[in-house]
DNA sequence: TGGCCCATGTAAGCGGTTACATGATTGA
DNA sequence: TCAATCATGTAACCGCTTACATGGGCCA
């Protein structure tokens, strides 16, 4: 499991509410690592209990209470230790991948246009994803430790996406030509 | 969920027992969507309770007795009723990436060499299946149906793991090079 | 003799998803 | 007036993981 981990490395880049950890996951870290806010709720919860992060308890008016969650030390130890754990490499999960295979069981040009659909999602997350490169990276080379590790992450994402609009761009063109017989 | 559709797909291509699917689902399919043989009896179980698929037990002597799994009628309207809808596409969940983007919060070249075990990993798996596409697939333009989209899954694999690889190199190299500064 | 293959399961626990609930402030 | 934002939670359910269990046949 890594949620709890995902937190720890964001909390450590800076404190937040479990709100405010929820709209990173709907972003940045979130691009490879989803959570909703039960889940960050639920889970900072139980880190509360393990000693891994504190939780200031915040007043405000207007607005409701707020909770600041911090790293505590031993959720510090707790990062080191799991970054330097082996895991296990990601296996596949890609549930169109199934519909494509199992295709000709049901309307094939529904499928078709579902993998179309989805290179449309795919190539939006692309260019989001550029549009950050270009936006915070300018000069790659010139990048270094913390910077650099969200730079390489940020190309992951980018390695991805295109993967995907590239395979689902293979896969129209096969079907499509494959129908046309 | 899509692990009964997976299902279902595989034992429409070929009957089998939960022993057999669970082998399946060590290879070719599972390449796609991993599943467990717990998981997997339980949810045969399960879709035999829906009507999706019927069970029949066949006697073996010197074996244990095995059923084997047939899709019904029921289950081939839900395959087909699976196939039309929408479904969302794919986020990413790359622990690797969390570790890389908090490689800084411990040691660096434990992450640095953590990566470059799972790059080890991706080039196997890559030449695994670019050994099958070579085997199963020695001419792609004329394969057509059932086969081509066989083919195009694999193609999915192919890709996303040269992603991988290819990925973990760039990181590999951009760590090696900040830690030489 | 030891380990793998065939073949199926139970049980416990955890993590993730979805629905529901509250309630004030701010801006269109 | 309506919707969104801030902020946190409960409850139920489902799926997935891991450990444990059985037991004969086959091969080195």
């Amino acid at each position: 499991m890594a949620l709890e981990h995902a937190i720890l490395v964001s909390l450590e880049e800076r404190p937040g509410t479990g709100y405010e950890l929820a709209r990173r996951f709907g972003k940045s870290i979130g691009f490879f690592w989803a959570a909703t806010h039960q889940q960050i709720y639920r889970t900072l919860k139980r880190m509360v209990g393990l000693g891994w992060v504190t939780g200031e308890e915040i007043a405000q008016d207007g607005r409701p209470d707020k909770r600041l969650y911090r790293v505590a030390d031993a959720g510090r130890v707790e990062v080191a230790r799991w970054l330097a754990e082996a895991g296990e490499p990601t296996t596949l999960r890609h549930e169109l991948s199934v519909k494509v295979r199992g295709a000709s069981l049901g309307d094939v040009a529904a499928v078709t246009a579902e993998v179309a659909r989805h290179r449309d999602v795919h190539a939006q997350r692309l260019d989001a994803f550029l549009a950050i490169e270009r936006r915070d990276f300018p000069d790659p080379t010139a990048l270094a430790g913390q910077r650099l590790h969200q730079y390489l992450v940020l190309r992951g994402g980018v390695r991805a996406e295109r993967a995907l609009v590239e395979w689902c761009d293979e896969v129209l063109a096969a079907m499509r030509e494959d129908d046309r017989r």
